[in-house]
DNA sequence: CTGCGTGCAAATTCTTTGCATGCCC
DNA sequence: GGGCATGCAAAGAATTTGCACGCAG
């Protein structure tokens, strides 16, 4: 699993834009991106990224994973989209919508296919507002048909990852006086 | 600004879902709903939420706020959309997808028409995976003209609101426990 | 060499919770 | 009255930052 062509790519685009923004190469960083780029898409954390990369790098800091992961945001690297309950999910703009759809009840992801087209919908969505649509990750809520059963009586709990509830990694505010390039 | 029919009726259609969970009609929730319901649609945080409901019970506690938008969400009647550096968007469900675009560098919003037939082509998107498309607000990133203006030099600094430092009022975890009806 | 990036730990900020009290039903 | 909801303050989490050092360029 270390090792398919896809997440090489992955890493050394990465590794490209750090070089081109005249930011360094260090050992930590392209290990943290291998472990982002090998679990794209999936609900994570960031416990969950620390520790696998801990597993590579048992001495990596935690802010270092906060540093980055800003980093690569702020490169436009990575987008994220919150799911809910402190997770989220990474992905790499590939210059495309990446649309998903998640139960909002339970969780579950549905990837959803044709994205080219909805991309073009999206596109013609904005064209009143001078907008440029971005490469970015949008999610739509809905509910799966198990939960949709399972909450048939009108006041059923609601679902233990709320529609409220939804938080991120907080990856932002003014940290970002690292990494810049001349100014 | 106090008293338009729409807000009364948000306001309403609010209390009534509380009494309809068995939850009591208190006036600090009725005040916090008021001002919630005053600014539906525009970049806000708690911070703002707070102050903007003290003008109206000073002595009204942050926990208060932070548990009551809790409870809004829990029960569904507002959405929450996370734009960045800790703001969010507050929006009530109108059995309608609410799809906003803004731009990614300076954060302007466009409110985009013709919500109706949005709605169904998201439904149409959601048709393979069997979920039901859920009431909820969508936000899509783009460049404005300005902005693309500014960003023209292919080394332009990202945005003071980057594509991550997204980061939401964090709502959530495990205070589930205040407001429920019989279990 | 130079200074960027790191680990560590402390500091901050944001959010939740315990408790005593007040108020809705 | 009885117990849910509140305010307050303290506890807890999550994230950022200061500092000294090590390593990339």
């Amino acid at each position: 699993m270390t090792n398919n062509t896809r997440t090489d790519e992955t890493v050394q685009a990465f590794l490209e834009k750090l070089k081109d923004r005249g930011l360094r190469l260090t050992a930590q960083r392209e290990t943290l991106f291998r472990v982002i780029a090998e679990d794209l898409g999936n609900p994570t954390s960031v416990q969950n990224i620390w520790d696998r990369t801990r597993e590579v790098d048992p001495s990596i800091g935690i802010a270092t994973i906060y540093r980055t992961l800003n980093l690569l945001g702020e490169m436009g690297v990575v987008n994220i989209i919150y799911l809910s309950d402190g997770e989220f999910r990474l992905d790499v703009p590939l210059q495309k919508i990446h649309l998903t759809a998640f139960c909002r009840h339970c969780g579950a992801l549905f990837p959803l296919p044709a994205e080219d087209e909805k991309q073009h919908t999206l596109e013609k969505w904005l064209e009143g507002t001078g907008l440029e649509l971005l490469p970015q990750s949008v999610a739509v809520a809905g509910l799966c048909t198990e939960c949709r059963e399972a909450l048939k009586s009108p006041d059923a709990l609601p679902a233990r990852r709320g529609p409220l509830g939804q938080q991120g990694p907080c990856l932002r505010r003014r940290c970002r006086r690292m990494g810049r390039v001349q100014e």
